[in-house]
DNA sequence: ATTAAAAATTACCATATGGTAATAAATCTA
DNA sequence: TAGATTTATTACCATATGGTAATTTTTAAT
């Protein structure tokens, strides 16, 4: 939770009110690995904030092949940002890929905070001004880079999770079957 | 230009001196078809609001191929927000599709507008939202559909666009060549 | 330590998409 | 309207990735 706070103060001068308020819609909550923390096709009205461990959102096709949005590690927030935004019931599974401790906020009850406490609409802002560049990136990334080249920009962005993450699951994220990422790192192996 | 004040004013409360600020940091811009806003590789001051016509922000690969990272229609912004959040030269070119209109801001007065008038960091988080929400789909469309799919999703999204844009533009957004474009369309036409 | 389960690899062939090039169609311009 | 230019299509073959399935390796459980 200290990291939360600590993150909050990088951005905007938080309140003792504001941070009593911010402990009082949220609790910390110990996810074990495999856990699962929102279902597509239930409603949402919780968001994730990422203390310990990782976790992963992902979609599941009409074929059953899963598609991985995102993987959050340490300092991350996940949740259905989809479903959320539309009101609508979940696209996405967000699971723990590993043991984990995230702090669990009501949706509703954080949205308030913006009212209660305006300073954390510049806190928000930076952060999805952040993520918005992020996912910019990951498009350019996908329309012009080879499966390798992506792979190995991975393991760059998330330099330790390779050892908790499945490959199946990164591939999932890069747009590949397992199959053809295991052929990328038999090449990657051979160079 | 009123078509942005009714869009802020559909978020928030727009007191005069704000609409003010607005219209002295901005000026209406007729950029006729090809006209480039942006130019990768140089700096970026600039974002544009889009009152009529149609624009498209892209990258150019080491192979000289161009990856179209965003069709921005009326009523859209369209910048390098890459370039303007790292504070590095333009990854992207900003071109017009045709002739069009936009409304020009210096990014700098522009951000200064949320310490003058703190009721915009509401308006931006909302758009922002919004943005990544469709980021967001656009990535998990791209992990699961196939260039056909992708193609018909893309005429639902951009309705009228189609007879304005050049197809290996299309293409070049949705991540295939124009041939194959070309060849979906073939197939397309068939059924 | 042994067994079972999960994950990763490999091989084979299938398929979608890419690249080059030629042609056709559409659009622009004088 | 004629000619030039741009855009779209098609054909051919090449290549990257997908799908199925068998095998090996790693991890987990008893």
């Amino acid at each position: 939770m200290q990291t939360l706070i600590q993150k909050i103060r990088n951005s905007i001068i938080l309140t003792s009110e504001a941070e009593e308020y911010i402990y009082s819609i949220s609790k910390e909550k110990k996810v074990s690995k495999g856990e699962i923390l929102i279902r597509q096709g239930q409603m949402v009205n919780k968001t994730f904030f990422v203390t310990q461990g990782s976790l992963r959102s992902f979609c599941v096709d009409k074929e059953g092949k899963e598609h991985t949005l995102q993987f959050a590690v340490t300092d991350w927030w996940i949740s259905d940002f989809i479903a959320i935004y539309n009101h609508e019931p979940a696209s996405l599974t967000v699971q723990s890929i590993t043991d984990s401790v995230v702090i669990e906020f009501n949706f509703q009850k954080l949205a308030q905070i913006y009212l209660k406490f305006p300073e954390f609409e510049l806190f928000q802002r930076k952060n999805l001004e952040r993520h918005v560049v992020s996912l910019h990136k990951r498009i350019l990334n996908q329309l012009q880079l080879s499966a390798l080249e992506r792979y190995n920009l991975f393991l760059e962005q998330y330099p330790n999770i390779e050892q908790h993450v499945p490959n199946y699951h990164i591939a999932s994220y890069l747009g590949i079957t397992q199959q053809s990422l295991s052929r990328v790192r038999a090449e990657k192996a051979k160079m």
